[in-house]
DNA sequence: CCTTTATGTAACTTGATGGTTATAGATAAC
DNA sequence: GTTATCTATAACCATCAAGTTACATAAAGG
């Protein structure tokens, strides 16, 4: 993965209300007035974020009658956790036990 | 994690000379002008990108004589791998494969 | 076609970011 | 205490980012 496709994928990962994007299409395919109607800013701005989104390569997006439909794409997900894993060694994460580290960070969460 | 958190660490990381540095301080701890020998900017500059390191918690800094020795902190590391975990059952990587996934990801790079 | 619905684009404002140069501050050595 | 070294801070500039409102465009349906 590039340096340039590691600025776009981290810098539109910088931001919250994107973040919230890409957890809401995890779930299932939206289009932009569902996605406006999940925040308290206006369309244009929701279509700013997925403008950034789809740049990032984090989201396609396809035509569906007058909708269009953002979809999750998980390679720059995958490739962005590639390049954190370079640091599991520092951390002394063992490769066999990263699955458990995760477990442990979602159990946190809940 | 909280959003906040996150929005500082990818922010940070959405900066290539800030994870060239974070790649170096994973070899050594370094002092300002260690890293400003790196890059062709100003020991300025290089002051700037360590203090949103700090903030974002991923670097800490102790004073050693008149130098100030910058350490790679791995928890926000951590971290944020946790938030990207969180889509793996997305892209459909079981817990137990990540450990080969990031092999894989790995072999690619060299 | 004309209208409606859904979305994109343009122009603008505001504040943050990333760099610069010049200067101030902290520590060690003499 | 003066000097040298290392680093931080201040002031400034240019650009980008995130939001707004107003308007343009695309597709579907009467």
């Amino acid at each position: 993965m590039s340096e340039d496709q590691l600025d776009l994928v981290f810098g539109a990962l910088a931001d919250r209300t994107r973040r919230a994007i890409l957890a809401r299409l995890a779930q299932e395919d939206a289009n932009v007035g569902d996605l406006t109607a999940l925040f308290t800013m206006s369309q244009p701005a929701i279509s700013k974020h997925l403008k950034v989104l789809e740049q990032a390569g984090l989201i396609s997006r396809n035509r569906q009658g007058t909708m269009r439909l953002s979809h999750l794409e998980a390679e720059p997900l995958r490739d962005a956790t590639g390049w954190l894993a370079d640091y599991r060694t520092y951390w002394g994460e063992s490769y066999d036990r990263l699955d458990r580290l995760f477990e442990s960070l979602n159990d946190n969460k809940e």
